[in-house]
RNA sequence: GGUCCGUUCGUCUAGGGGUUAGGACGCCAGGUUUUCAUCCUGGUAACAGGGGUUCGAUUCCCCUACGGACUACCA
């Protein structure tokens, strides 16, 4: 019986989440969820020099604003944890022991200092130093000791790593569900190291290891392991485990110029690279998040979705249930992909939209209290049913609309230039006394009025018009005028008349 | 340097032996809104180059160029 489709996203804590991995975690994400599966997140800090506390919080919790939670992982056991590598440490020594018991891995007591020497020697004569079966033979290790001296240096505490012994004149046969088959010759690979002397296993044997242990089925991971992909299916062969399915996904590119997008590319180009914002622990430097510059997770999962995949129709506004129904790993592409700001402000315009107006009242609520406004909730209802379609953030709708709740204190200048004239005051003071004797003042019944007024006395109605809208508004923008003064009220509208007459 | 992966408008991409090479973002123009934005309509713009295979290649094959990743007792 084939078993269930178990996909994990198997993170370093080594800082905030780049938006890179969140894509990697989404796709994982989608590919379970398609699939009835499982999403395992497991905590790859084998690595102790390069632990920066917080970054697992942070990783969690991005994967919850993103609405992707794990189903399995820290905090969450469903029978095949622990999910933090550290917390695992125990579980390695045993395997690398066993590779060593079948000829498939050995000991090795080369210092790093030796090994930086032979690579600098190398490197003078134009060669690349490779520890495997070139050398192997001649550097110091158990290929080459008796089973007596590797015992007696292990028992005097001397330091040692356990390395692959790579397999040679063999060419690999990889599969790979994004790029398809692939060919490797076993001869160029390097004899990796799988156990490290300080006690943890390195990424290759821990990943191998838990994989299997927690019965993995499909390995979704960035590019930068494909190189990697050939021990990895080496040491399954070498442990007789069925090995997962990989699917090796393309990396996101700067925007512009060369290279993988990258922290700096954010900070130079004013856009955030990272779902949270960070606050580094050790330089106190902060990063930018998409969730603090107002976009919707909904929108930054759209774009990271789109970014390597598409559906092949011309659907692009996606939901994630929509995305778990229609996405296909097979449909991933196989190049690399430049990030694009722009159209990211675009999804987050496409899916404000598609947010209700009680949700965005919610938001809005929050930002008007930071600019000390306090309001009934049916009248900011009403101001955002009227601006929702211009805004890309919900925070523009203060820019948009503060006018709808307090009165403008300065007038555009080009806007005045242009509409108010030596009559205008004149004009509007008659415009403030027909308005003053409308009792329904909705906006229909307001507009119906002014504009018969406005045609009896043969004003022409730019003349009134315009100068109304600078009087509430400030400015010429926004949405119909009297939609505008309805809402504010008759008093505040007569209000605002009175106010921009004597000051223009 | 070596190994591997890749290459369709500026960007994200659809397509695939015979197509006016389609869509989206951006940009430009027009329209609607007696304002502005939204919105609508239209326009701009691409198969990296060279060889094959073929009646015919953007599509298949090879080479070149370019891009990317990897090349740690990091993941």
């Amino acid at each position: 019986m084939s078993h269930n489709v178990r996909v994990r996203f198997a993170p370093s804590p080594t800082g905030p989440l780049h938006i890179g991995g969140v894509r990697t975690a989404l796709y994982n994400y989608l590919f379970a969820k398609k699939h009835d599966g499982t999403f395992i997140l497991r905590i790859e800090d084998t690595d102790q020099n390069r632990y920066v506390p917080g970054a697992e919080n942070y990783i969690i919790e991005a994967l919850n604003w993103c609405g992707i939670p794990f189903d399995e992982g820290p905090g969450k056991d469903g029978g095949y944890g622990p999910y933090r590598q550290s917390e695992r440490k125990d579980k390695y020594f045993a395997f690398a022991k066993k590779l060593i018991d079948s000829g498939d891995a050995y000991y090795a007591f080369d210092t790093a200092e030796a090994l930086d020497n032979h690579r600098k020697e190398h490197e003078e004569k134009g060669k690349t130093f490779i520890y495997n079966w070139h050398n192997r033979n001649k550097l110091d290790n158990s290929l080459v000791l008796t089973a007596e001296e590797v015992e007696s240096r292990i028992a005097a505490g001397e330091d040692y790593v356990i390395r692959f012994k790579s397999p040679q004149d063999e060419t690999l046969d990889l599969y790979d569900l994004i790029r398809g088959d692939m060919e490797i010759d076993t001869n160029i690979l390097d004899d990796k190291v799988l156990y490290k002397a300080d006690g943890m296993p390195t990424y290759h044997l821990a990943n191998i290891v838990d994989d299997h242990l927690m019965e993995i089925t499909h390995v979704i991971r960035g590019e930068e392991w494909l190189p990697s992909l050939a021990l990895h299916v080496l040491l399954y062969r070498a442990f007789s485990w069925e090995a997962p399915k990989f699917a090796h996904l393309p990396l996101i590119m700067k925007p512009a110029g060369k290279g993988k997008l990258s922290k700096r590319d954010g900070e130079k180009m004013g856009f955030p690279v990272f779902p949270l914002l960070w606050k580094d622990p050790n330089t106190g430097g902060i990063s930018q998040g998409y969730r603090e510059d107002g976009y919707l997770p909904e929108a930054v999962v759209n774009m990271l979705a789109f970014l390597g995949w598409n559906p092949g129709t011309e659907k692009e506004i996606y939901t994630l249930d929509e995305l778990i129904t229609d996405f296909d790993l097979e449909k991933v592409h196989k190049a690399g992909a430049k990030f694009d700001p722009e159209k990211t402000k675009w999804f987050q315009q496409q899916h404000l939209q598609q947010s209700s107006d009680e949700e965005i009242t919610k938001e809005f609520t929050k930002v008007l209290h930071k600019h000390g406004v306090d309001e009934k909730q049916s009248y900011i209802h009403k101001v955002v049913t009227l601006l929702k379609e211009r805004a890309v953030f919900v925070e523009d709708l203060w820019q948009l609309g503060d006018y709808f709740f307090e009165r403008p204190t300065t007038y555009d200048e080009k806007a005045v230039k242009k509409a108010w004239k030596d009559e205008t005051p004149e004009i509007l003071t008659q415009l403030s006394g027909v308005i003053a004797k409308i009792d329904d003042f909705s906006a229909e019944n307001a507009s119906n009025t002014v504009k018969t007024w406005i045609q009896e006395q043969e004003l022409g109605f730019g003349k009134v018009m315009q100068p109304l809208r600078i009087a509430l508004v400030g400015s010429m923008q926004g949405p119909d005028v009297f939609e505008i003064a309805s809402t504010i009220g008759k008093e505040s509208t007569l209000e605002r008349l009175r106010f921009a007459i004597e000051k223009l």
